[in-house]
DNA sequence: CACATAAACGGAGGAGCCTCCGCTTAATCT
DNA sequence: AGATTAAGCGGAGGCTCCTCCGTTTATGTG
């Protein structure tokens, strides 16, 4: 029996030629806007014509839907879990964690609409589900032990515990007012976070 | 807030005009071997083709695939049902029950090819296996009782252990042996339901 | 039987899926 | 720089999906 080949092709360029990876790029880009705009079901071949690529060129890169929806998915976790360390450089720890935690709720929020075709994905794929929430924890994580070890939160929080708080504005209601409530919700928790600290 | 219609249209044929029903019966008719032949994703313009309709008469009659697939399984699980009664009428309640036994497994056998587009739908229409495991289960029940009150089985047994047992010929590899491995099993069940009767 | 009419038919058409393969071009070699 | 070549491109083409609507027909009525 044949070693069976890897189940995902874990987005891997490699050594592309210049033009493929500049399309691939674009690819990205593109259906990344296309999905939040239409959700997965986004016609492909639209996708490539606002790329500007053929629709061979989009199935060369990526063979089925769901690998483009998995790398689109992936990418917006990776750049989510960049900027908890981009702020941190840019503010002390305490803004950096509630900044962070405002982003979170806002890439949350716009996911709603496409609850359905999301689920279905990670159906299909849970290893990858498990894998964007590993990525997120870290992230949050660090934002916590920071703020925490310069005495600005308390220490005794479960990451887990906040990103489920935080998660559970998806289920929110798809009102105009879901932005006031989350950030009254992450205020809420912020103050929560920073009782019992060492200069509270 | 206004009630929910019914989620499923149970295949409610009631009064359609005498053409309207016979195209219908066809579709089903044609759709079970199809279905049977080269799995749940055939294509739905070749059902039409075959039955002899326009493919907008499928659309009308089974607006989506599921509808199609749905009545269909519903239909083989009735008949499997109705096979119970009518093998009783003519035989002893336990060469009914055997035989029985014999045309469940046969029916599992066929349907393996396609566990996983099963699989789909069972997860979207859970309510629909409930039913159809309820009707299976019904028919064999009474099989059972028939031949356990002429003391021809013990009548200990539960109905769903029994079709547990039946049903695990569906996980068995698809060699050309099945046949005679599942006769070996009915084998086996009938000489352990009878052990413990009246007569033995 | 003939007529009216609502029910049902059916297939053209627009859109998307995906593959295949002849053409283009970036990268490499001399 | 020019030649070589394989990586990459892209869109035509074959197929399916599903809708829409002009045409046909079953059926109740006079």
């Amino acid at each position: 029996m044949a070693p069976a080949p890897p189940k995902t092709a874990i987005s891997a360029p490699e050594k592309l030629r210049a033009d493929a990876r500049r399309n691939r790029e674009k690819l990205i880009e593109v259906a990344a806007l296309a999905f939040a705009e239409n959700g997965v079901e986004t016609s492909l071949e639209d996708i490539a014509r606002r790329a500007g690529v053929g629709i061979g060129t989009l199935y060369r890169h990526f063979p089925t839907r769901e690998h483009l929806v998995e790398v689109v998915y992936r990418r917006e976790l990776e750049s989510l879990a960049a900027a908890a360390a981009e702020l941190s450089g840019k503010h002390p720890p305490d803004v950096a964690l509630k900044e962070w935690m405002l982003r979170f709720v806002g890439y949350i929020a716009a996911k709603r609409g496409m609850a359905n075709s999301l689920k279905i994905l990670m159906n299909s794929n849970s290893s990858l589900f498990a894998e964007g929430t590993g990525i997120i924890r870290r992230a949050l994580d660090e934002l916590l032990k920071t703020a925490a070890e310069q005495g600005l939160i308390r220490n005794d929080i479960e990451t887990v515990d906040l990103l489920h708080a935080l998660s559970s504005i998806y289920s929110m209601p798809d009102s105009p007012e879901w932005r006031d409530r989350s950030h009254r919700l992450i205020g809420l928790l912020m103050d929560g976070l920073r009782r019992g600290s060492n200069s509270g």
